[in-house]
DNA sequence: TTGAAAGCGCTACCAC
DNA sequence: GTGGTAGCGCTTTCAA
């Protein structure tokens, strides 16, 4: 009686078998109706707790999945995290969170994690796989995993993400129709598909509008605040710098606003800028930022689910599933100056 | 050989035995030389991992350590959580975030999760104790818990957190420095200890000052962006504006200068503005925030470092740890108008 | 409907 | 140093 109670105690208490408290406990086995209430009480009495560690190496199931996102510092991930907890709370999941800061050595550790039961799947909110994964004999598609805003390409996964290349291209045509024609892009780490996607998007609008796409007018980023600050500096320094800037995510429009009013200029009197994700406080800039929204909490919840019937067994659609944006139009962006 | 290499595959393999793998692997017992190159060599080429839950139940400990936040949408916690977990790192814990949202039910379910041994210990960022605990027969000194940012008044846990009064008293001294005799306070939810710190230190320095204190001028908030927009209405609205308002948290700053912008005065040149936390993007809005910065990864790393102490059964000094703040004096704030 | 008992994979005790 | 082995607390056959 000493320290938590364990299965054995109740059943000893109520004179039954551990085998009939733990049917009674979770539910599953066929449990009389008188025993089963009197189990109930007693454990309720006994502020009873399962062990889970016990649990999980019996059912070889760890009920909790792993979250894991490029750069836990990025606000970005909450909301799709709070998505993702709320799937996984209804499914009796526990969520954990797995920060790789882009280095391959913590990605191969969270795939450990796996591997050691810590998790019974996994949803990659980060571009790529591990190096050495099929040196190690690991095929990929065995494993439980999702892939979650970001795409890896060939690798057959699960996806839950939206259309990055008609949102750019969307939210380029907004500027094209504000009568902007000398439109520079701040890309993401070209590397990565997503920022490709972007890129491309934004050349497609450029071309849809018969304008004309400078090289200097595309500068390549690495979604920080600081290289949307410094690529902008590029861009005022051109010969030609352009009357708005689309970029490839909101901090990166942030570090951008703030270099153009370093330098005296207004948004969007003189200089529209074009964000990308609609992150928390976007709204709240001053001026608001006129940016592409994406359904975070329903990314992270379509991403749960889909991991749950992954871990489930269940088959899965080879199609990924592709949620809808909406182009926030706010205070950033406005018509081209006579000039432009 | 189908599945996962067990220890017991390891030994058999070798022809030793399996508590010679795991003093090897384990690296505690002793195991003589070329054995143990033998077993880390067979493990790391059979690609061993060793089974988590397994492992747990028999240490009865889990290497994880539960980190319960108010809200995982609040980009605050991040910062911390980043110190958290890298303290954590370092000592071969997992962090868990636990989400609250204020909801005394789920207050308890991590509670809950700390006896089924989920976790080894717990810290706690919220400002209460789940009711009930008593009631459980749980003598909350004796679990593994540390309180970071928060205080929870007399319960005796192990305390990381800033000296909320001084710093408010400070960010209020700063305006009064400028000039300003008509400042007004957004408080956060009263009754909260720290909300009511923020306010004494507001209160303190208006005072040190010699100034007075209408009523009106404290408005009750909730830490939220609408509740600073709709407070700050309300003080636009009084026969006497004050000149400048102190915020206890920089959401409801933000919503402050929205409606103050929104009404067509100047921030600082009409009223000036000085928040607390110094979040994500404080920086760069603009005008930038003046504010009292925290030490967020700090206080992080000290909760874990403090709870890994209490998990390890040290004696825990009984005083707080008390880190410092810094006022940061940004674009918010200056003069007072001749009118003030 | 219930009980007996095996065993999930690991560690740690006790021998040698 | 190393091996044998008990057992962590639970679920789940198999029998009754």
């Amino acid at each position: 009686m000493n320290g938590r109670p364990r299965i054995k105690d109740i059943a000893q208490r109520l004179g039954v078998s551990p085998a009939t408290v733990s049917r009674a406990l979770t539910g599953t086995g066929l449990v009389a109706e008188p025993t089963l209430s009197r189990i109930r009480e007693a454990a309720r009495a006994m502020n009873y707790r399962p062990n889970v560690s016990a649990r999980n190496l019996r059912t070889r199931r760890s009920m909790s999945v792993l979250m894991v996102v490029r750069d836990i510092g990025n606000p970005f991930y909450l909301e799709v995290m709070k998505g993702v907890e709320q799937a996984a709370r209804e499914a009796g999941y526990s969520v954990l969170m797995g920060n790789t800061e882009s280095n391959p050595e913590r990605e191969t550790e969270y795939f450990d994690m796996l591997r050691d039961g810590h998790a019974d799947g996994m949803i990659l909110m980060t571009g790529k796989l591990p190096a050495g994964l099929d040196a190690a004999g690991i095929a990929i598609s065995d494993l439980p995993l999702v892939v979650a805003l970001e795409t890896i390409e060939g690798s057959g996964l699960p996806h839950v993400r939206i259309d990055n290349l008609a949102a750019a291209r969307e939210a380029v045509r907004h500027l094209v129709g504000l009568g902007h024609r000398r439109i520079a892009h701040l890309t993401g780490p070209l590397p990565e598909i997503m920022s490709r996607l972007r890129r491309d998007g934004w050349r497609a609008a450029m071309h849809d509008a018969g304008l004309a796409v400078p090289e200097a007018y595309e500068q390549r980023g690495d979604y920080l605040l600081r290289s949307g600050q410094a690529l902008c500096a590029i861009l005022c320094d051109l010969p030609e710098p352009p009357t708005a800037i689309f970029c490839a995510n909101d901090e990166m429009a942030f570090g951008a606003i703030h270099e153009l009013r370093r330098r005296g200029l207004d948004v969007p009197g003189d200089v529209s800028v074009v964000g990308f994700d609609d992150i928390y406080l976007s709204e709240v800039i001053f001026p608001p930022l006129t940016t592409v929204s994406q359904p975070r909490a329903e990314i992270g919840r379509a991403a749960m689910s889909l991991l749950l019937q992954v871990i489930g067994g269940d088959e899965v659609a080879a199609e990924p599933i592709v949620l809808p944006t909406m182009l926030k139009i706010r205070g950033t962006t406005g018509p081209a100056g006579t000039s432009g």
